[in-house]
DNA sequence: ACTTGGCACTCGCGGCAACAGAGTGCCAGA
DNA sequence: TCTGGCACTCTGTTGCCGCGAGTGCCAAGT
């Protein structure tokens, strides 16, 4: 009975610090919450959480605000589930349904969840390491140089002009295509090495030169540095939350445009079926030491094929944020696994 | 003579409040600049200016700052072309020289105009309507579906799921590219839809629903709505000029997102060999009013393949940022134009 | 006809004191 | 264990003052 109120406590102070951003005062407390008893006996309480580190002071004599803690028992134990609306769930389902390709697909989630949660919004796109290749395509430029285009089965193209020892027509040129297309069709990128491993060997000895440097080409560009990529949108709702000018928003901004930082961040928490929730200092990223990172993972069955996220203040609506982003995952899985 | 000091103090003014951002008032002027006159003749010339309307005070006894018009004229007549260096030349080469792919090309051109100039860089994926088609590919997806690829001579790559009238074998798929290709290769696309009007009725008859379908699929892609694409980056250097939080910053972030009006801004001052600067009000967007933008074209030959610029306080460095789209401008172009 | 030095005037800004308001901690009583 | 009361501590705001920068104007000089 005890413990319980001082829960309800802790979880009133986030929810109406969350909507107000101010700190919140024990009278204020008593009154905006059915907690049926006096300001009071909510200053015990709050005295107690702050002993423990969950809630703390800005100035002496202001209210409480809460404390990465704080947060992080909210998320974990206070917080209910917030389903989405029937309207939001059909809003994600059109919107992302006119997608032509897979940029469309991206840029169009990445859109529809800073819309949804109105945070800055992060999707990576589908890992090369995890999709199969559908098709590799080779196109003749010029006798010695040719393009190369691979083809994923999540959509993603890749393109790679090769610069090859000698000129070739386009007889050798269909026979090259069809030498690789039949090792590396459908097979998974991480499974490319040993499936084009004794192809030169295999292959006409007039072929060899050129299978090696195409297969050198296909192994830089696929296997060895697989360059992940990200899209970015919503930046506009950082100033939504009154962060500070300097001090807070310009290294986020820059942290936000390297995409490196992104990309560590977001698979560090790309988990399937469990949205992620970062609060401050858990980040391990010090631009992002004032912000939470709310994400999740998204794709078909057992692996990921990429994740996605949100960043916002601390002071955010964790219950509906992780609502949104597990809703645009799951879409976004579906629509890119069943493609 | 008399004229001609005035339009000294004009651009003495400009640039002193380019670099300290603060009102700059007559005895600073006489004092740093090489004037050769007293503050109070100083005094007098602005009065003419502010009459005139090219300068204007903030508050009453406080320094000058010029107006829109003042800028104009500054960047029209008194500004001085500024060289870069040989260092950033060849930075600017070595750095683009990396690139992999078009994507590729592009963005690090966006990371490179952001960096030189310190502003927020734009740059435009050279447009569908001014490329030339390199190839076309069908891919056997599932015996009813096929994937259209098409590639063109800047490297960009675009592809749709097409769902087909009747199965086809991969005979029939090899004999649609071969027409299409046929028809399309080294085309400009603005000149697709009379090379492809008559395939149909010349084609084998039992070819034909399927290259209605397929033709269908690349005019609505590619011709009737060629999607135009924009690269943003240095958003964080927003923060560097101290434009203030929500008046300005938040409509600002928006309209950057928003790549309709970036690419309605873009085409207006595409031009190829002309650097074009938009000062304040000039713009007709809204949220750019206390910006200033930078822009031109890029490409080979006559007209542009797309654009590229900045954008940024109107407080700014007007001959560096000009030459720096310039340079970069150029780059870009030869690395597209040749490829 | 321009230019120059002098002078009075106007504001913006930083510092300082006073004040009101919100919130806390603690204590005694129910 | 809860509650009401009370003294205390801060913060943020307001009003005031003086400083300094900058202007505009004028009369004198070249």
């Amino acid at each position: 009975m005890l413990e319980e109120r001082r829960l309800d406590v802790l979880r009133a102070i986030v929810e109406d610090f969350v909507l107000s951003n101010e700190p919140v005062g024990s009278k204020a407390l008593a009154e905006r919450h059915q907690l049926r008893v006096s300001p009071a006996t909510v200053r015990n309480d709050m005295s107690a959480l702050e002993e423990e580190g969950y809630i703390t002071q800005p100035h002496t004599s202001a209210g409480r605000i809460p404390t990465d803690k704080g947060y992080r028992l909210f998320v974990d134990r206070l917080s209910g589930v917030k389903p989405l609306s029937r309207a939001e769930r059909r809003a994600i389902q059109s919107f992302l349904e006119g997608a032509v390709d897979l940029d469309d697909v991206v840029r169009r989630s990445v859109r529809l969840l800073a819309q949804l949660t109105r945070q800055v919004a992060v999707v990576q796109y589908p890992s090369l390491s995890c999709s199969s290749v559908r098709h590799i395509e080779i196109v003749t430029i010029t006798p010695a140089r040719l393009l190369l285009v691979l083809i994923t089965d999540t959509g993603r193209v890749e393109q790679r002009v090769v610069e090859i020892p000698a000129p070739v027509d386009d007889l050798i040129v269909g026979e090259l295509r069809g030498v690789l297309n039949g090792a590396l069709n459908g097979r998974r990128l991480v499974d490319a090495p040993e499936a084009v491993a004794d192809l030169p060997d295999e292959a006409r000895p007039d072929l060899r030169p050129y299978l090696n440097t195409l297969i050198a080409v296909v192994m830089e560009a696929l296997v060895e540095k697989p360059e992940e990529r990200i899209a970015l949108a919503g930046t506009a709702n950082l100033t939504r939350s009154a962060l500070d000018f300097a001090d807070t928003l310009r290294p986020l901004l820059e942290a936000l445009e390297e995409q490196v930082v992104l990309l560590k961040l977001i698979g560090e928490v790309r988990d399937l079926d469990t949205v992620t929730v970062r609060i401050g200092r858990e980040n391990n990223v010090d631009a992002l030491r004032s912000t939470s990172v709310v994400a999740t993972g998204y794709g078909r069955g057992a692996s990921a094929l990429g994740g996605l996220g949100v960043v916002g203040p601390r002071r955010m609506d964790y219950p509906g944020t992780m609502a949104a982003v597990r809703a645009v995952a799951k879409y976004v899985g579906d629509l890119l696994g069943a493609d």
